[in-house]
RNA sequence: GCCAAGGUAGCUUAGAGGCGAAGCGGUGGACUGCAGAUCCAUUACACGGGAGUUCAAAUCUCUCCCUUGGCUCCA
């Protein structure tokens, strides 16, 4: 049985779709007016998995993601290189694709950018202010809070401390908490609208969005622990208001932070990773690793040290998957009486395996089933009693636990021809060598192969 | 101040009333010409302090201490 964390209970929760078979899950996407850094490689590296995982238990998964490509960082950013907003916001996006294809991000089925829904965006503005929920001043179209009761409910606040903590309220709001639907502009960028010339709010694009596509209620909505406030607290009173359903969302995921050496990584500390740096230092498959070695709703700390340890972890699954490659080459037996016993070894780990991730995702202790699975595996191998059978059934389940977690454990063939061929000669030679007992020169050869980079180990 | 998440072996992390977990690292041993990998053992009487509930508490309750984050934009 697969359960969820839900932010809304705070608890764990029975997994149910709204639809039976078909999920429908929305998670909030970046804004383009910068490069993507490590917090969202975390996020979205999290909610990748949690797809991949929905999938292979059997469910037909519709994977949203809105992009938010006008906003006043965004304007910002453009007015200061003298570009346009809109041109900004490609390029970033353009990095953005291609940071998420690189960190192997590749089950969001659609991305919905803002500007491409204007009209929806207005529409249900248009439907808030029929309601009664929204009215118009002379800057802008307001939410109005007090007509929502329930406003708070998702971070645990409520009206009146909502209404303390605004510093500034823009004085045609009626309520110190309303917040923006429509933010009325004369200068550019505007587009126009019923209330004249202006931008959305930062909220109304997702509801938008996700109304267009999903209706009133989804299954899943995610996005980072920040976004709980205000940005999908809004959202609620937004689409439940405007729609009259209630819940808008059945479960409410948050990834936890992503820290760099205990502290909050921002631009002043300069401590501010993009996917780009981290990806001239790390292979993605480390960071992946690192990403699953914590909880999802657990803080994590970058570090160096720390990224260290996942790739020296990942490196002993990597040799292990090697090693049955070649034995599988050889010719041991086909099959061996201790077949029993490794068939049951595999089934026992496959099911704490899923057990693991059906309990909320929690791929640190799916990880460590794993390396359970690894010592006994290498235990066999170093008794000589593994069949080629069951080789074979081991290579084709961390493959089926690889594909659940992004990470790919065979080994990559990829490498050039020609200095493959070149390594198999200094390889030949230096087994001639050892033969003659010349280990001088045999070590000479390893150690230099190992300057750069080749590591050769000696059965 | 209010809200939230935490404090688990040297480090990174799971767990959540009753079999002392995983990885990394250190040490010793087996194997090896040596090294590496692997296995075994060890580091390890682990759960921030103090009370309480219970036959039994890392786990529940209370209280205190400390860390981080949010309350303005943020994945």
């Amino acid at each position: 049985m697969l359960k969820v964390y839900n932010t809304m209970s705070r608890k764990k929760e029975e997994f149910k779709p709204i639809n039976e078979n078909r999920i429908k899950m929305f998670v909030c996407g970046p804004t383009v007016y910068d490069k993507s850094h490590i917090g969202h490689g975390r996020t979205y590296i999290a909610f990748d998995v949690i797809a991949r995982y929905l999938k292979y238990r059997g469910y037909s998964l519709f994977y949203l993601q809105n992009i938010t490509d006008i906003d006043d960082k965004i304007i910002k950013r453009a007015s200061e290189l003298g570009i346009g907003p809109l041109k900004l916001a490609k390029e970033f996006e353009e990095l953005y694709f291609l940071d998420m294809e690189l960190l192997d991000v590749t089950n969001v089925n659609y991305y919905a950018r803002a500007m491409e829904h204007l009209p929806e965006i207005i529409a249900q503005i248009q439907t808030l202010i029929e309601k009664g929920y929204a009215y118009e001043t002379s800057t802008g179209v307001y939410f109005d809070e007090s007509r929502f009761e329930d406003f708070g409910k998702l971070s645990n606040r409520s009206i009146e401390e909502l209404n303390v903590s605004r510093v500034n309220p823009e004085p045609t709001k009626r309520n110190p908490g309303d917040f923006a639907l429509w933010k009325k502009k004369d200068e550019e960028p505007a587009w126009n609208s019923p209330w004249g010339p202006g931008r959305p709010g930062w909220h109304i694009e997702d509801t938008a969005i996700s109304e267009t596509y999903f209706g009133g209620q989804f299954d899943i909505h995610g996005g980072g622990l920040d976004l709980i406030f205000p940005h999908h607290e809004a959202e609620i009173a937004q689409m439940e208001s405007a729609t009259g359903k209630k819940p808008m969302v059945k479960y409410w995921m948050h990834t936890g932070f992503l820290n760099v050496s205990g502290e909050k990584m921002s631009k002043s500390l300069g401590n501010f990773i993009t996917i780009e740096e981290l990806l001239k230092e790390y292979d993605p498959q480390v960071f992946r690793y690192f990403v699953l070695s914590t909880h999802y709703r657990s803080p994590i700390d970058f570090s160096d040290d720390a990224l260290k340890q996942s790739e020296n972890s990942l490196k002993r699954i990597y040799k292990l998957m090697d090693t049955v490659e070649k034995l599988l080459e050889t010719d041991i037996v086909e099959e061996s009486e201790t077949d029993e016993v490794y068939h049951k070894i595999l089934k026992d780990a496959k099911k704490e395996f899923l057990e693991a991730m059906d309990n909320d995702f929690n791929t640190p202790i799916a990880l460590s089933t794993l390396f359970n699975l690894i010592r006994d595996i290498n235990k066999g191998i170093n008794q000589e009693n593994i069949s080629k059978n069951v080789f074979k059934e081991i290579k084709n389940l961390l493959n089926e636990f690889g594909s659940i977690l992004g990470l790919n454990f065979s080994f990559e063939s990829s490498k050039d021809d020609l200095k493959d061929e070149l390594i198999n000669i200094l390889v030949d030679v230096r087994g001639k060598l050892r033969q003659k007992k010349d280990y001088e020169l045999s070590d000479k050869i390893r150690s230099r192969l190992r300057e750069v980079g080749i590591n050769l180990e000696d059965k």
